[in-house]
DNA sequence: GCGTACCGTCAGGCGTAACTTACCGTAAGT
DNA sequence: ACTTACGGTAAGTTACGCCTGACGGTACGC
């Protein structure tokens, strides 16, 4: 379906926040990012799996290496999802200001 | 400090944002959210706590009662760090669109 | 063909998150 | 004051996520 959000246990671990953070930053290969990491690379290459099924990476095959680049897709649908709620967190704040002006109309 | 993005690790467990979904809809208590839940009460009062630590929710008392609401402040430092990544993410997508470009121009 | 480099995957250990039951505190009703 | 309703907390169990070490598979070099 359309609204698979797992992005968000996928960017809840620190360190696959951090790869995530990295490959956006510039794209990489997983030896590249295991040398700058204190994991192993086989957990880098857990990590960019997880990442890649929430649609936040992609991955491209240059010989022997294997490239992985930010992917616009699963951060589009975490985004729509907050944008859906920021709405009604806006409105639910708006109705406790506006209660909070009946008690106190124009403080100045 | 400032950027303390909690935020997806709470929103990443199912139905932990299933309760931030029915809060962010209408301010409700823990009693009310448990009944229409699969979990016990004291789950849903757990799930809560990680919701308000985060940010995404507020509680006031009411009597003995406990109403809940959505609170934009753990919304706000959510879509700002998505929103970081969205523009290298589009920078990311915009080179290979051009790289892309550069192997098929005009495809018309 | 052979060796090397790079990466994915599997099996297992280990920490922690999620849940339940039981308990205690607080506020309102009679 | 007693009872009832509501909710947070503690202790314990279970399930799941993260990590490592070992293995297998594929592409490039000689």
């Amino acid at each position: 379906m359309a609204t698979d959000i797992s992005g968000f246990a996928a960017l809840a671990d620190p360190t696959r926040r951090e790869i995530y953070e990295r490959v956006a930053a510039r794209p990489s290969s997983v030896g590249e990012l295991a040398a700058g990491l204190p994991v192993s690379r086989p957990a880098v290459s857990q990590h960019l799996r997880v990442l890649k099924d929430a649609r936040l990476v992609a991955d491209e095959a240059v010989g022997t290496r294997r490239v992985y680049r930010a992917d616009p897709e699963g951060l589009a649908m975490l985004r729509e999802y907050l944008d859906l709620f920021w709405r009604r967190s806006l409105d639910s704040f708006a109705s406790v200001a506006e209660e909070t002006f009946h008690d106190h109309p124009d403080p100045t």
